[in-house]
RNA sequence: GGGGGCGUGGCGAAACGGCAACCGCCGAGGACUUAAAAUCCUCUGUCCGCAAGGACUUGCAGGUUCGACUCCUGCCGCCCCCA
């Protein structure tokens, strides 16, 4: 291990202080100058900031000052998701109350990522569990609440009996509780929800109209929201009139192959059918043992599908023909209808279940020649199907809706597999729904000037017996707002990730007293320009903030209707083969990198390893050689200040014991002026600058090639060094205006391209060079397009494909010229030989390809 | 089962349809050193060859093309999403 690094730590404190002195990242509203918001995922505060996090807050950083040293006005926050489960497992298995948890891990984590220098503006951090933020969401509630957009009701949710509370589904590990492993089962129980269906079509419509965002993440939101077009319609009970089944169809051309019909066992018609009292317990049996399946085991593929087989049968209404009714576990109540036509010909699981309980199978649809499969799903002709015989599948499904409608049975229908968001959590840590419970007016919301309903601080946290709000007296019991009498108020807390589905509009104008947030700061900022997070939650937060966004434009808060215009999807660090996770214990701590190699160092290793939607595996040696980078820049600068024009340059020795704080004076002003090269090796020296110019410019903006950008840089490095050495100073002769003048360029253009990568140690040596002001404050290098003229290029010469020589010719060279030079060529010659040359392929200033034939 | 992604040196990786392996890591040799670390230099896909040079090489098998890591078809393996 080497000692002799470059005094990182001295660099990282100093600027930091600086920046925070000066102001620098703070930013206001400016019509006059284009706005970029550049926005990371906020993290939950869990106590340490790890080398996971710095991969997204170095990318977002990254970015943020480039686009500064673009001329934006950049806004670039930071906050805290806050609220959540683990504060209150601390608090019950250490006794620690969550508010202390919380805060303390918020204070260290500011405090890490204040070390990292990431270029924050801390006047408008955000902390979710404040009260001041959380009020806003509660007024939301109300309002959502008035227009039917949160409502309450009874559902199936994941309990876990050893824990007694609820679980989120994220929260759920194989059909076992994360926090003490045992087995977690469906249980019915109020709850509230938001009726996130009702945005289900524009939620998908825009998912087309989402160009920055990646491919990958849109399809998983399309499949989540699920759209399915079909029909739905009427199964008449056998014997009793005016009892019917609705039962919902993707297929509805398949209806001649119904064969038995499926109710879910939770479904509320199933009292009415059943009747028999012996009957009525085999059903209750029944839904019991289904009540102890998970939803993935009820609608497995591969599973043996439970079914209970009733005294009732329904009609189909295509042919009258009469069919058993069952119920089933691999009909879910909360899909469709909650009660199924079974086609097993044209559906995998109908298909397995008729063959479990020996059911009739009909083929609907003519199989392709050679089917050896069971169920067909494809496409084909109508076979056995009545008046649609000889049809396509797709004209059938036409033809069957129109025929329902037309007879009144049944109407098209588009479902969507998307279910409403259920919110309440019985849980302390989360924020209050400000509802109230009166005898005389029933729910009752909380009066606006009530707001907000404050998480009270004395609270017994046990992990049992539900929410523990409910055993807070001074809390439960309260007035109701419109009557003045007793009330009680809602225990249920809000989901987390209420919180995080707009917080990007707090940031616009934080410490707003008025609203949620200033409606003319969020005009000005809005859209977020670039997200950054990680994949994990290409579904549920990406998905909630989209609706929330949208319910809030439709309460006239804000204009937009989409909160992110593009979105970064990093990958994971990985280190032993799994994700960097506290739960795993593989983690690999910001403070270890930062103190041991600096944080621009950590940062750098982790933008080059790999580009940015890639997984990362954590490499000891790969950091050693991002620190050697850095450590070779800085004493390349120091030892040729001289030359450089920043004063004295100092010799090995002193280098290596110079601190940040003593910086030679001498210092001259000036910015990276062009100077024209007189000799070849200048001007391919300069050719190599402003090439890097292009290359790094082009991977950050357009590709987010951070990696390739960072390579640039290093191969911007190796040709500065070998130039220095090659050039006629290095060779010993006098001074040379143009070696001084190109190394002087070339150092320049490569602390500003490789400032936003590592923002420390490029500020201290731009300041170095004489530069008084920030490197951040720089215009970001431009290529100059006669820098990157050139006179002559390497031409490949093929025979066949196989790369038989070069030629070196002048740009733009003539066809017929390159042709010839290529047939003359010595090295060629011999593999052209008495063979005949067939054709000639020539691309311009790249390559000639001479097609031989014996 | 359906959809999507990925598969390149010992490793992380790079390559508008046009010189496969940039940049870095590891490793080997050398310089400096009493010695080591650090630093610097050279080599480093595989095989044949003293060398010059040649052959082979991007999971496998085909196809399109003057030319394929890149496009198309099928297969194998891994990952993700949906069922």
């Amino acid at each position: 291990m080497s000692d002799d690094r470059y005094p990182f730590r001295e660099i990282e404190t100093k600027w930091q202080r600086i920046w925070e002195d000066t102001k620098q990242f703070r930013v206001r509203e400016d019509p006059g100058r284009s706005k970029y918001y550049c926005l990371e995922m906020f993290p939950y505060p869990s106590g340490r900031i790890h080398m996971g996090h710095v991969r997204v807050y170095a990318i977002g950083d990254l970015l943020a000052r480039f686009k500064w040293m673009r001329g934006y006005n950049v806004l670039h926050p930071m906050g805290w998701d806050a609220f959540g489960l683990p504060a209150e497992n601390a608090a019950i298995e250490h006794g620690v109350h969550p508010v202390i948890w919380t805060y303390e891990n918020i204070d260290y984590m500011r405090s890490q990522l204040m070390k990292m220098g990431i270029s924050y503006d801390w006047d408008r951090e955000v902390t979710t569990c404040d009260p001041a933020y959380y009020r806003w969401e509660q007024l939301i509630f109300i309002k959502m609440l008035q227009r039917g957009l949160a409502y309450r009701k009874r559902s199936t949710v994941n309990w876990c009996p050893s824990c007694q509370t609820v679980l989120a589904n994220e929260q759920v590990e194989d059909g076992r509780c994360w926090r003490c492993d045992s087995e977690v089962t469906p249980r019915e129980i109020d709850g509230w929800f938001f009726k996130i269906t009702s945005y289900a079509e524009e939620l998908l419509e825009w998912c087309d109209r989402l160009p920055g965002w990646p491919e990958r993440v849109l399809t998983m939101q399309r499949n989540w929201i699920g759209k399915s077009e079909g029909a739905e319609f009427d199964l008449p009970v056998a014997g009793a009139s005016g009892l019917a089944i609705r039962v919902f169809t993707t297929r509805p051309d398949t209806a001649f192959g119904m064969t038995y019909a499926v109710l879910a066992p939770e479904h509320p018609l199933v009292d009415r059918v059943v009747t028999n009292p012996d009957e009525r317990a085999a059903v209750a049996q029944f839904r019991a043992e289904v009540a102890r399946q998970s939803e993935i085991e009820r609608t497995a593929v591969d599973r043996p599908k439970r079914g209970l087989r009733l005294s009732a049968q329904v009609v189909n209404p295509f042919n009258g023909a009469a069919i058993p009714l069952f119920l089933a576990d691999y009909v879910l109540m909360g899909y469709g209808t909650g009660a199924i036509m079974a086609v097993p010909g044209e559906d995998e699981r109908d298909w397995e279940f008729a063959e479990q309980h020996g059911l009739p199978i009909i083929e609907t649809v003519k199989r392709p020649d050679g089917w050896t499969g069971k169920a067909y799903s494809g496409e084909g002709v109508k076979i056995n199907s009545g008046f649609l015989d000889g049809l396509t599948v797709a004209a059938a499904k036409r033809q069957a809706i129109d025929w329902l409608v037309s007879r009144g049975l049944g109407t098209a229908k588009i479902n969507y597999r998307l279910r409403d968001w259920g919110i309440s959590r019985q849980r302390y840590w989360g924020a209050p729904i400000p509802v109230l419970y009166c005898d005389a007016c029933g729910m009752v919301p909380e009066a606006e000037e009530n707001l907000p309903v404050a998480l009270p601080r004395d609270v017994q946290l046990s992990g049992k017996g539900g929410s523990p709000l409910a055993n807070v007296a001074s809390f439960v019991n309260a007035t109701c707002p419109r009557c003045g009498g007793p009330a009680r108020r809602e225990t249920d807390t809000m989901d987390t990730f209420v919180e995080s589905s707009w917080y990007f509009l707090r940031y616009c104008s934080p410490r707003y007293e008025t609203g949620m947030f200033e409606q003319s700061a969020a005009d000005y900022w809005m859209p977020v320009d670039q997200y950054i997070g990680g994949i994990e939650h290409a579904v549920l937060h990406l998905l909630y903030a989209r609706f929330y966004t949208k319910v809030l434009r439709d309460l006239g808060l804000t204009k937009i209707d989409e909160p992110f215009m593009a979105l970064l999807s990093q990958g994971m660090v990985i280190k032993d083969g799994a994700k960097m996770s506290k739960s795993k214990g593989n983690v690999v701590s910001d403070d270890f990198v930062r103190e041991k190699y600096g944080a621009d160092t950590g940062r750098l290793f982790e933008l080059f390893a790999a580009p940015p939607e890639k997984d990362l595996e954590w490499n000891d040696q790969g950091i050693e050689g991002a620190s050697r980078f850095l450590n070779r820049v800085w004493r390349f600068v120091l030892t040729h200040l001289n030359e450089l024009g920043g004063g004295e340059a100092l010799s090995k020795a002193q280098v290596e014991t110079v601190t940040a704080l003593e910086r030679p004076g001498g210092a001259l002003g000036g910015g990276v002026s062009p100077h024209p090269s007189s000799t070849d090796g200048g001007r391919a020296f300069r050719r190599v600058i402003h090439e890097t110019i292009r290359r790094v410019t082009d991977d950050i903006e357009r590709e987010f090639h951070f990696n390739t950008a960072i390579a640039a840089i290093m191969e911007l490095f190796n040709a500065l060094q070998a130039y220095e050495q090659a050039s006629p100073e290095g060779r010993g002769a006098g001074p040379d205006p143009e070696r001084t003048a190109l190394l002087r360029e070339a150092t320049e253009t490569l602390l500003l391209l490789l400032g936003p990568f590592c923002p420390h140690v490029t500020e201290e040596l731009w300041s170095r060079l004489g530069h008084s002001e920030s490197l951040f404050r720089q215009r970001w290098p431009e290529a100059d397009p006669a820098a990157l003229q050139k006179t002559e290029v390497t031409v490949v010469v093929q025979v066949d494909g196989k790369v038989r020589g070069r030629l070196l010719v002048d740009v733009d060279a003539a066809d017929d010229r390159i042709r010839q030079l290529a047939l003359d060529d010595d090295r060629v010659k011999p593999w052209v030989g008495q063979r005949r040359v067939e054709k000639i392929v020539v691309v311009p200033n790249r390559l000639v390809n001479i097609v031989t034939r014996a």
